[in-house]
DNA sequence: GATTTTTCATTTGTCAGACATTTAATTGTC
DNA sequence: GACAATTAAATGTCTGACAAATGAAAAATC
């Protein structure tokens, strides 16, 4: 029988070691790490264990390295580009990997996204407004190809969580909304489903602009619907064949 | 002037290639990258230097690694818990260091939960209100530490997510809940306030039972509202201090 | 012939030492 | 004082080696 409880390797005993110094704050944003070769003294192993250790913490955005003189590592700020991407990256495996029902992660998206329905009414900046506008002019022009349809769509949903002015909100939203991506780019969006998905994108511009956060909550729930029943057909489609 | 684009190292640039090969599907879950001489050679590289792009990978649990004849990098099944832990790692480290005020952060975190009211008010179990109703029983003990009522307070809102019964959105939530854990820490209840607090859990849990979403919903934004006032009042403290 | 034991090849984990490259501070020169 | 050369410290990479784990095949045993 395999163990398949292999005892963590050196490499990740150290990373593990730094990274709670981090996250519990012996470490601050900006400090130093010791040099390669002082850790490696520290922890009695050898050089290329540590950088081993080092390359995992990098991996996660948690320190950066210079080279030269007075170089080294230092634990990195985290801005909000790099957590999202990271973000991005697990939440779309996660649904790659594990044959998630297509409904259940629509389902998903769309409680999340109109989480933030109300304070968007509230917020909404007319440049925010102008972006979602622009890219419903991208989706409605003749000729595009689904990939492009669904990376507007994106956009026009990014720009509606925006709007609700909180970068933490935007943060969580981004990864939802795009983890999706892969998924939505399954599906063939005919003339008629484009038109009907832009008309509810339409509406939910104006509604921001009324601040009418209820019209957008309902114009959500509605794509949401649609968007499953388009999922659906693909599904049967693909039995089918 | 520092230029900060240091060019990317050899053993970053042969991560991505692989990263790209899992993410778009090129290589599938469980398949067996090529041993890490095969890698060397096949990049042109030491083994050294595979060996950090892998051990890059392996900290974005995109790979596991076996020892042994026929072991070697196998492409990871992605669970929950670890996506979960690798999201709330994430978002903890976001929220820790960037200076995010207490009130964004809380209402992005409320606003989120929020979302799931009407699923867990359709959906909830009797064994998940059990599970609320103990964590109301463990806050309720006398001499309990700030830290515990927090844990606590944790496992009750996750409890309450995971009532809407879709486990993508609690892979969400469980991100935006968590990470605030530390930021909750640094308030110190009163009995005044855990008492506020549990009355509200006791009647979210009894409008669950009842299926009452909207009652829910409500006493959500007073929880959100009252969390925010014993915020503010903590920095205010540490103002004059 | 079936079962157990041994051997063996493969692969990751670790180490030691070397050299290249980058970078900021120092020193030297005019 | 300004500019150029030197130097020291650090990461990035390579090479070669050995240890440890592990499954498969071969050998020994019954």
């Amino acid at each position: 029988m395999k163990n398949h409880v292999s005892p963590p390797s050196l490499s990740a005993t150290i990373a593990d070691a730094i990274r709670s110094d981090i996250v519990d704050g012996r470490l601050l944003v900006g400090d130093r790490l010791p040099s390669e070769t002082e850790l490696a003294d520290q922890h009695g192993v050898s050089r290329a264990t540590v950088r081993e250790a080092l390359k995992r913490l990098a991996a996660q955005s948690l320190i950066r390295t210079e080279r030269g003189a007075f170089g080294g590592a230092f634990v990195n700020h985290l801005s909000y580009e790099e957590a999202r991407a990271q973000q991005v990256t697990t939440s779309t495996l996660l649904l790659g990997m594990n044959a998630i029902g297509f409904q259940v992660a629509c389902e998903a998206r769309y409680a999340l996204e109109r989480s933030c329905t109300s304070l968007a009414a509230e917020r909404r900046t007319d440049a925010l407004l102008d972006a979602m506008r622009k890219e419903i002019e991208i989706q409605s022009a003749p000729g595009l190809t689904d990939e492009a349809f669904c990376a507007s769509d994106v956009a026009f949903h990014r720009a509606l969580v925006d709007c609700a002015g909180n970068e933490v909100l935007s943060y969580h939203l981004a990864g939802s909304v795009e983890a999706m991506q892969p998924l939505m780019n399954m599906i063939t969006f005919t003339a008629r489903s484009r038109a009907e998905i832009i008309d509810l994108h339409r509406s939910i511009v104006a509604d921001l602009e009324k601040r009418d956060a209820v019209s957008v909550d309902r114009a959500l729930a509605k794509l949401e619907a649609y968007t499953i029943t388009l999922g659906q057909s693909v599904l049967k489609a693909r039995a089918t064949r």
